[in-house]
DNA sequence: ACCAAACGACAGTCAGTACTGACAGTATAT
DNA sequence: ATATACTGTCAGTACTGACTGTCGTTTGGT
């Protein structure tokens, strides 16, 4: 009755896996207790996943969304600066709310686990490469003032990141200020900074 | 002779912890180690802290630099906002990468040990209030265009938020960036967005 | 109805961990 | 020398966590 979503039992178990090592990390949590989230008993834990860490790994490749985003600025872009930083940066955070879970985990367990923070970078670093890109290709239009692409892609990357981090545990830290809010101003000010 | 630092045996054992538990997070280490890496004995971190959770404790208050930066703004700044935004910027860089480590506990820790996370966010909420003020002050001079001063705020504590969270783990994840290019080009945008 | 695959309940193994107690060693101050 | 205030060693307790084996029960397909 109550737990009766049409999810196979599998992913009951990696989702509720996923869901209390991002809160409490992987070692706060015990497969007792992940498997009492998903409804199931440890047995069929190990039964299916083998071990913790496998659980875990699986966890990370099946929910890690890489959806290629290469297409999203060939074709959406407008070349205009504003609405281009705009969709851009929320587009960003999309991707990145997408992974929250994941991008947790592999901040924290970063010193347990090698190999999870490169995974989550992935995104990231493409972000960063066609964010310069852009910038170049906006410059040699004559649409944008002569700047370093590269830190000036970084900085409007680490903006976001920033802000991103900062909403992550979702209980807001600095209050009253909405993310919409947030990229709308932070978009201008980029903006009026590289237009000629 | 290797480790015959003048310090005292609590301070050894209570550097250890930060060290370790900054690492592995709380649950990753055992007192063995931290006892182990301060060179003392598991008994005498028990009789001189009582518990693992109270050796944290003490360590983070012991060693959570809380320096007033109040003066640091109303002595030094100029009333110009590249040469203000720079010494904001680098002060920020400062006393972050000071308390890094317990920065990282308090990320890590956040969902197991509670109280912490507000700690280390005295800084950041210190920052954004001078900051937000700083920018209510230069409008007023006729220094600044006209927007929000909060969100503007933000906006460059994010900034630098971000670049400080893309730092920490010290193998920087975004290759041939060094901060002190990122910090110059990003103060640049700003001033440039910012003077009317 | 029947079979096979998957599941749950239960007991149990084994290593690790926070923490304690008893006892002995070492330095310094008087 | 003696007291004091520290230490380290070692054995041990109580508990938890990852993981396994057994067996009976459920479930879905034919």
């Amino acid at each position: 009755m109550s737990s009766s979503n049409n999810l196979s039992n599998d992913d009951k178990l990696l989702l509720a896996a996923i869901d209390l090592i991002a809160e409490k990390g992987y070692n706060g949590v015990s497969t007792q207790e992940i498997a009492a989230a998903a409804g199931l008993s440890e047995k069929t834990l190990f039964r299916r996943f083998g071990s913790k860490q496998n659980l875990l790994e699986i966890a990370f490749d099946r929910f890690h969304y890489a959806e290629e985003m290469q297409y999203l600025f060939n074709e959406k872009l407008a070349w205009e600066l504003q609405t281009d930083l705009l969709l851009i940066s929320r587009t960003y955070h999309e991707i990145m709310n997408h992974n929250r879970k994941m991008i947790m985990i592999s901040i924290k367990e970063e010193g347990n686990l090698p190999g999870f923070r490169e995974r989550t970078q992935k995104h990231p670093r493409q972000f960063l490469g066609i964010l310069t890109n852009y910038f170049t290709a906006m410059y040699e239009k004559g649409k944008l003032i002569r700047t370093d692409p590269e830190l000036q892609a970084l900085s409007f990357m680490m903006l976001n990141f920033g802000a991103f981090m900062n909403n992550l545990d979702s209980n807001d830290n600095f209050p009253t200020v909405c993310l919409e809010a947030f990229i709308m101003e932070s978009v201008q000010t980029f903006t009026r900074a590289l237009t000629p």
